[in-house]
DNA sequence: GCCAACGTTGGC
DNA sequence: GCCAACGTTGGC
């Protein structure tokens, strides 16, 4: 099986891809993941060397600002064991993990981010599940057609 | 701040 | 297992 590619949203009040930047050698363990469909992509499919978006969500300008490189996976997601944590779950535990996540790897930032409003232009996108109604997974795979004509948008 | 769409919870 | 109520997401 080849690699894969992903699209994963943060809200840059939160985490933004400059936070990526400067976190120590542009790691990020990709935390707060409490979503079913999205953990079973990260506990299940994502493999070392996949490619994902960095998409910045609730923002002024909904867009795709950069790449990041998987470089571990399958780990468990431990802010859910932290009561002080925003991500707390009681329902999980260290000897029975819940939540699961990747490190990545800033690749790139692009120059000019790739606007939503871009995005829903292209004609060639009209199936990206990111532009179907009432999408809310924060977790997103891209195909590898539209992951190169979104490249091809640069 | 609104609201459509969806996910989760919990009573039955 | 159903489904109403509630909470969250995220664009606008």
């Amino acid at each position: 099986m080849g690699l894969n590619y992903w699209l994963m949203k943060s809200e840059p009040d939160t985490f933004s891809i400059d936070d990526l930047k400067k976190s120590p050698k542009q790691v990020t363990a990709w935390e707060g993941v409490r979503n079913f469909q999205a953990r079973n992509f990260l506990r299940d499919q994502f493999q070392v060397g996949d490619l994902a978006f960095f998409y910045h969500s609730s923002c002024k300008v909904p867009a795709i600002v950069g790449i990041m490189e998987v470089i571990r996976t399958g780990l468990p997601d431990l802010t859910a064991c932290d009561p002080k944590s925003p991500y707390y779950d009681p329902k999980s535990s260290m000897a029975a993990p819940r939540w699961y996540l990747v490190e990545l790897k800033l690749k790139e930032k692009f120059n000019t981010p790739i606007t939503l409003s871009a995005l829903k232009m292209n004609p060639k996108l009209s199936k990206m599940r990111l532009l179907q109604r009432g999408n809310r997974l924060s977790i997103l795979p891209v195909s590898q057609t539209e992951w190169r004509t979104i490249l091809n948008m640069l």
